[in-house]
DNA sequence: CACACCAGTTGATCGACATCAAGGCGCGAC
DNA sequence: GTCGCGCCTTGATGTCGATCAACTGGTGTG
């Protein structure tokens, strides 16, 4: 942290219709005329990896999407146990359109962008556009989905189970379509480890293990290859049918 | 189940106004006027103790509101591995407005009675009345904190705490105010393991330290007793601000 | 170049919870 | 009554992942 160049990561926010997460995002359902007036609420802003972008219990004025980048949603006990709740990645919303504080630390995965609205102003636009609002409710019965299903991997999978889902989840959503398939982690090892309910050391264990087993190839800390995603998605018990 | 006998457990719908989820329900934000309509749609139906209500893929037409009684969303792997994703007590909704397929098996924990729509009509009241779609947003976004606070639980937490933490959220969604407070469990200690990512017999034994730890007391197999909440809460890691 | 530092890996040991097994208690059937 | 059956408890043993500790390789620094 010291030593670090302050820099102005605030940048000019793109046109809405030039967007990467614009038909995946809130925004994705909105006709011209609605990005026009997003246009005009909108900001973006930026942290580098590591930031704390909001603790928990904070004030948090804004709500909005993550653009690029990937960050996180942690809950820590007093003692220091520390516990994932969520894997922000673009398009994913952030913050509650009825609540000020924050439920959750968030924090820079890597660098990251997001492109933010003022809470009441949002809020605004929520009560204006049923559209939008059905699909924050879409997106939220989503990720409540996406939190059971990571509740079936905390309270019944195995460690090499859980390494494998990740590893599964990751590639799914992130992977170039060559092959064999290939995706670039997020994320640290000891973030997998709060990801997953694990330690540092158990998932480094399960990484090389799985890499023994052919399951999938390590390039550098980042850079995981997987030649048969079957494979591995039955080493992690994910049912077949998508 | 065999030699049970067959009954009819469709209930005469009652007047919403009488209703006792009325103000907690997907419907406290309704007016009169709507209450007539919400009259006309809906359906009450009852299931028994240990029924299952539908199994994961299911076609499940319907969506509601548990009146009375408690059911479990439950995920199930090939090799039977099963762990509860969620608790319905009075007043919580069940199903996706816009999906017709149920993700997650439910199972009657006690005998339990909904409210019920059929899917296509309460989708167009959810359209029709923007108040409403807030309301279904809001308790969607709860359930979401709920997941995940439950996520921490599952990850981070140890038996005796996990099992703390149920009790508590329990007795503060349940009990009685009277000296010492008590509850009636609504789950089996098979149901507790499950929702907690246990064993049966790791439950038991927790609950025989709780009460010889004189944090609780036992009423038969169902019922429980406690002097000192805060006491309870303190041995389940909660913070103590609500 | 030597050094520190950090993320990650690997090994040895420990302990919490699972597993396997037996027995208790309440309750309905006959 | 007593038999059988669910649900629960308790005990003995096993095992997976945590913990403690040492080490590696890459990167930045004086």
């Amino acid at each position: 942290m010291c030593g670090m160049t302050r820099i102005d990561l605030s940048l000019a926010a793109p046109s809405c219709s030039a967007c990467p997460i614009r038909h995946r995002a809130i925004c994705a359902t909105c006709e011209d005329d609605e990005l026009l007036r997003l246009e005009r609420m909108k900001t973006y802003r930026s942290w580098r990896v590591g930031q704390t972008i909001v603790m928990e219990g904070d004030v948090l004025p804004f709500v909005g999407s993550i653009v690029s980048g990937c960050a996180t949603l942690t809950r820590s006990m007093e003692d220091g146990r520390t516990q994932m709740v969520g894997l922000l990645l673009p398009s994913d919303f952030v913050g509650r359109h009825d609540r000020d504080r924050a439920a959750y630390q968030i924090v820079a995965a890597t660098d990251v962008t997001f492109c933010l609205f003022r809470r009441a102003e949002f809020q605004q636009l929520v009560r204006d556009t049923p559209h939008v609002m059905e699909r924050l409710l879409k997106m939220s019965l989503d990720e409540l989905d996406a939190a059971r299903e990571w509740m079936m991997v905390l309270g019944r999978k195995t460690a090499r189970e859980k390494v494998a889902s990740l590893l599964v989840n990751i590639l799914r959503r992130t992977a170039t379509d060559v092959h064999p398939i290939r995706a670039e982690l997020p994320l640290t090892r000891e973030a997998m480890a709060i990801y997953l309910g694990l330690t540092i050391e158990t998932v480094s264990r399960q990484m090389t293990a799985l890499r023994r087993d052919g399951l999938i190839g390590l390039e550098g800390r980042r850079g995981i290859l997987c030649a048969d995603l079957a494979a591995l998605q039955a080493e992690a018990e994910i049912d077949a049918a998508p």
